[in-house]
DNA sequence: GTGCTCGGACCTTCAAGAAA
DNA sequence: TTCTTGAAGGTCCGAGCACC
């Protein structure tokens, strides 16, 4: 072979004085010249691509160094396969002499084991590896003995051999006839994807390990035909998405198909990969991970009613699988438990938005699981063999918002406002919170403990700070409602300003996100998180006091929060954006009356006057139950009380019983132009919180096709 | 002749242990 | 704390092959 010459890197030790800084990290050749083992330029596009019109895929470096392989554990190995020449009764010299307990070694070659296979997965299969057991990752019993272990596997088998293949119960049945291989992207394009994969959806996610899944990938992409089917369900979830965040108008010119079509192909492909690894039955990360996957992608355009009740299949997956409880995960690897912990959050804080969006009262965000919160680390403090857990790190990590989140998440589950709403004989059960479960005390430890090791500059920081702040300003307004819901006390004057700066806070938090250039990739993210409840509140207070001193402002937050959600939309849902627009008109006229009346001249903010072009652009042409009722005039539209609007059935159901506001600042003392909006909205409050439904409806309002 | 694949030599990086 | 070692990971040359 030829001599090599100095390597082309742009921080090549040859180039570089002693005294140089010293680069911050290497630039490494383009994915596709990694793979054909050519020679990169390293510039973007890099020659070769460009040469060949290839999409040029810069590397990243998510790769971990493995640790080296420790002593003790070869010594692990061998004991365990000693133990299984013992097992079959085959000679051999042993190293290890007459083990004095059969169950010590039983359970350490088990622990062995997973993290043998753990490793082999992290590996990557070679292209086609046989299909492990779905139970490869099953926590093992505490003191496993032969007997049990026995008896659990025998039981299992026979479950499944009577009952070969039941999986299209849901999914429907595997097309035969479709080689899964075809569907696939371009390897090119997979590798595009999983770049946006890495940079838009896993740090909000953070439930698959990227540097084991980057390598498994890499190698799955070069032969499609042979991707192991939980590996190739996972894939399909990427593709799902990562199609997801790329805007429409760009995606045309980045894949040569339409979005949609292609959403479908990879949705339909996931589906049969999912059949495939018989995902029902399942007890494998992966395989729930892809499900997980599969369900986010369905959100935008799925009812969430529908979607809620097939998440509420992979919720009792997840828990068939224990990964909500810490005695199950106790059993599990460092690593293995840790990726299950992730994964458990993410799906109930899932469900728990998904609740919200389609009013129902149960809720998998509650305490009776004890699934600890996500450790704060890096990727790269985890690896499949480590037996000790990483050192949890007090600054800002990969994790930063996945943690946040789910301290969050912890903190309400046992808050006794969350519980009030959703199940009050759990705050039994609840842990105790510091200062009460009161707010403010949560969020001082957040501010000092979390977002002041944040820098507003980094993307996922800002995300997090942000995101952070939002929820604690939804916190505050969900704990007043909760405290005045049966009091005959109203909120004093300083209470009810307290809860509108908590409301333009959070719309300032949302409207932040959504303009900052910075959080552009995780738009995907924000728009599920319409801030109706901080929307909510303030037109109701303006129906109240049309003219305050904070009313100026509050039409500010208001303008600038619409104009920042409703301009990057890329389509509206027709029924609900009209109940949001009357609501707002509403608040409006109350205003416009008040001023009429001394005579001064008033001109419509900004918000108003773009709602009013909205709603007569698209009146005419909306397939929506209001052509079938009235003329579908503007007009006519806006002169309907709210709540005699056409609308779905949920957002009817709880105003004709009780209003969500009413008892909060005062009674009906607004003098609004149509007074059926709020006599409708504020019969006195009783204890039968029905009236949550609706409110939980409009929590969910976004923008976008769906809301 | 051109272009592609991929084995494998060579190079860089960095974890881990030894030495100071 | 610094130095040394050596394994893991990254680069890309060039042999071999297919195709026109």
């Amino acid at each position: 072979m030829a001599e090599r010459g100095p390597p082309n890197l742009p921080d090549s030790r040859a180039g570089l004085s002693p005294d140089s800084p010293r680069p911050r990290s290497r630039v490494l050749a383009c994915v596709n010249c990694q793979q054909r083992k050519i020679k990169c330029d390293r510039k973007s596009p890099c020659a070769n691509c460009l040469k060949h019109r290839f999409q040029c895929v810069p590397a990243t470096q998510t790769r971990t160094r493995k640790r080296r392989f420790p002593e003790r554990e070869l010594l692990g190995r061998l004991r365990r396969y000693e133990e299984l020449l013992r097992q079959n009764k085959i000679k051999f010299d042993p190293l290890h002499k007459d083990e004095s307990s059969v169950e010590d070694d039983i359970a350490e070659s088990r622990s062995d084991t997973e993290t043998q296979e753990d490793q082999d997965e992290s590996n990557g299969p070679s292209p086609y590896r046989h299909a492990r057991s779905d139970n490869d990752h099953e926590p093992k019993p505490k003191q496993p003995t032969i007997i049990n272990g026995f008896r659990e596997a025998t039981v299992k088998f026979s479950w499944d051999q009577m009952y070969a293949s039941d999986d299209h119960i849901i999914l429907g049945s595997p097309k035969s006839s479709v080689d899964l291989a075809t569907l696939h992207p371009e390897p090119v394009h997979i590798f595009k994807l999983w770049q946006i994969y890495l940079e838009k959806i896993n740090p909000l996610l953070k439930i698959i390990h990227a540097p084991t899944l980057q390598g498994r990938i890499i190698e799955a992409a070069g032969n499609t035909a042979k991707i192991e089917p939980r590996l190739e369900a996972l894939m399909f979830g990427v593709y799902c998405m990562s199609i997801q965040t790329v805007k429409t108008e760009t995606f045309q010119s980045m894949f040569g198909l339409s979005k949609d079509d292609l959403l479908a192909r990879y949705q339909f492909g996931c589906q049969q990969a999912l059949l495939n690894c018989q995902y029902l039955r399942s007890d494998n990360r992966d395989c729930l991970t892809a499900l997980c996957f599969f369900l986010y992608s369905l959100q935008p355009n799925t009812n969430p009613r529908s979607l809620s009740s097939i998440l509420g299949i992979a919720l009792q997956l997840a828990q068939r699988m224990g990964i909500h409880s810490e005695s199950f995960l106790a059993n599990c690897s460092v690593f293995e438990a840790e990726m299950r912990r992730r994964l458990w959050w993410s799906l109930t804080v899932f469900d728990a938005r998904l609740g919200e969006l389609s009013g129902i009262k149960t809720s998998s965000l509650n305490p009776t699981w004890d699934c600890k919160i996500p450790m704060n680390v890096n990727d790269s403090d985890l690896w499949a063999e480590m037996k000790e857990p990483p050192v949890v790190q007090a600054g800002a990590t990969e994790s930063t918002f996945i943690v946040m989140r789910a301290q969050i998440a912890d903190f309400v589950r046992s808050s006794s406002f969350h519980l009030e709403f959703f199940n009050p004989a759990l705050k039994k059960i609840a842990k105790k919170l510091p200062n009460g479960g009161d707010v403010a005390t949560f969020e001082k430890m957040m501010e000092d403990e979390f977002f002041k090791f944040c820098d507003e500059e980094n993307p996922l920081h800002f995300m997090t700070i942000w995101t952070g702040r939002a929820h604690f300003s939804k916190c505050y307004l969900l704990e007043a409602y909760a405290k005045y819901i049966d009091s005959s006390t109203p909120p004093s004057q300083a209470e009810s300003d307290a809860l509108v700066a908590q409301a333009f806070r959070m719309l300032d938090s949302d409207t932040k996100i959504i303009t900052s250039p910075r959080t552009a990739g995780f738009f995907w993210a924000a728009r599920a998180y319409f801030p109706f409840p901080a929307y909510f509140h303030i037109i109701h207070d303006l129906k109240k006091r049309p003219i305050s001193y904070h009313s100026n402002q509050a039409w500010e937050v208001m303008n600038a929060n619409y104009e920042a959600r409703f301009t990057c939309s890329e389509g509206y849902d027709y029924p609900l954006f009209a109940i949001f627009s009357n609501v707002i008109l509403q608040a409006w006229e109350a205003l416009e009356e008040v001023i009429r009346r001394s005579g001064e001249p008033l001109a419509p903010p900004k918000i108003v006057v773009t709602i009013k072009q909205r709603l007569l652009e698209m009146t005419p042409n909306a397939p929506t139950p209001s052509n079938e009722q009235s003329d579908g005039s503007l007009d006519t539209l806006l002169d309907q009380p709210p709540m005699t609007m056409p609308m779905p059935m949920e957002f009817g159901m709880g105003l004709g019983n009780e209003g969500f506001f009413s008892g909060i600042g005062g009674q009906s003392d607004f003098s609004g132009p149509d007074p059926r909006l709020f006599t409708s909205m504020q019969p006195p409050l009783t204890s039968d919180l029905n009236h949550l439904n609706w409110m939980s409806m409009f929590w969910g309002m976004r923008d976008g096709r769906g809301w």
